[in-house]
DNA sequence: GTCACGATTTGT
DNA sequence: CAAATCGTGACG
C-alpha cells in the first residue's frame, strides 16, 4: 500500500484531536522511521506547561505559524524533543511525540535515535525532510495525565496507542 | 549582561 | 533521589 502523507487540514484543527488523530500513524525521518504510539497535547489557552504560555517569543514564532510543521527544541541541555504544531495559524497548539515503535520510548530518546536536532525545527512536516504518514489507527487509546510536568500537571492530555492481540 | 529554570535520561 | 548541561525568558 501506497505511503499517504498527511495533508495539511489534518493539523488545523483543535490539538486534542491532532493529537488522538497522530496516533498509529508514521512518522518518517533520514531513513528510519516508525509508528507513533504515544503523544502529549499543549493546549493554547489554559495551559501553564506550553511553551506558548509566556506569550509569543522567538522560539515559540513556529507554534503561530502555519499548522503541520514541527517544533523541536532542546531541554535539559540534553535532550531534543519533537513536537508537531496544530491548530490553525495564529494559534500556538502543538502535540509532543513520546513515543515511535522502532526508535524506542521517550521524547529524548526518539530524536536521539532519528537524528533529530534543533536544525529540524521549523521544517514543514508535508515535504519533508521530517513526514507523517496515514497509518492504521490504533485498537484502543489510553488516556492519561502529562509525564515530567510541574505546571498544569493535573490536565489529562497524555495519549497512548492501546494494542491489543 | 547575568541568573534561574526545564515537556529528560541515566546513574547512585 | 541527584546530576548533567545549555537555550530561553525575566530582569536591569
Amino acid at each position: 500500500m501506497k505511503a499517504t502523507i498527511l495533508p495539511r487540514r489534518f493539523y488545523a484543527r483543535p490539538t486534542v484531536e491532532v493529537a488522538r488523530g497522530l496516533l498509529g500513524c508514521v512518522l518518517e525521518y533520514s531513513g528510519r522511521g516508525g509508528r507513533i504510539v504515544e503523544v502529549e497535547a499543549y493546549l493554547p489557552d489554559g495551559d501553564e506547561a506550553a511553551h506558548a504560555w509566556r506569550g509569543r517569543t522567538a522560539r515559540t514564532e513556529v507554534l503561530y505559524g502555519e499548522p503541520g510543521h514541527a517544533y523541536v527544541f532542546l531541554n535539559y541541555g540534553i535532550h531534543h524533543c519533537l513536537n508537531v504544531v496544530a491548530e490553525p495559524v495564529g494559534t500556538p497548539g502543538c502535540v509532543l511525540i513520546r513515543g515511535v515503535g522502532g526508535l524506542g520510548d521517550g521524547p529524548g530518546k526518539l530524536t536521539r535515535a532519528a537524528g533529530i536536532t534543533l536544525a529540524e525545527n521549523g521544517c514543514d512536516l508535508t515535504r519533508g525532510p521530517i513526514v507523517i504518514l496515514r497509518g492504521e489507527p490504533p485498537a484502543g487509546v489510553e488516556q492519561t495525565t502529562r509525564i515530567g510536568i510541574t505546571r498544569s500537571a493535573h490536565l489529562v492530555l497524555r495519549f497512548v496507542a492501546k494494542d491489543v492481540e
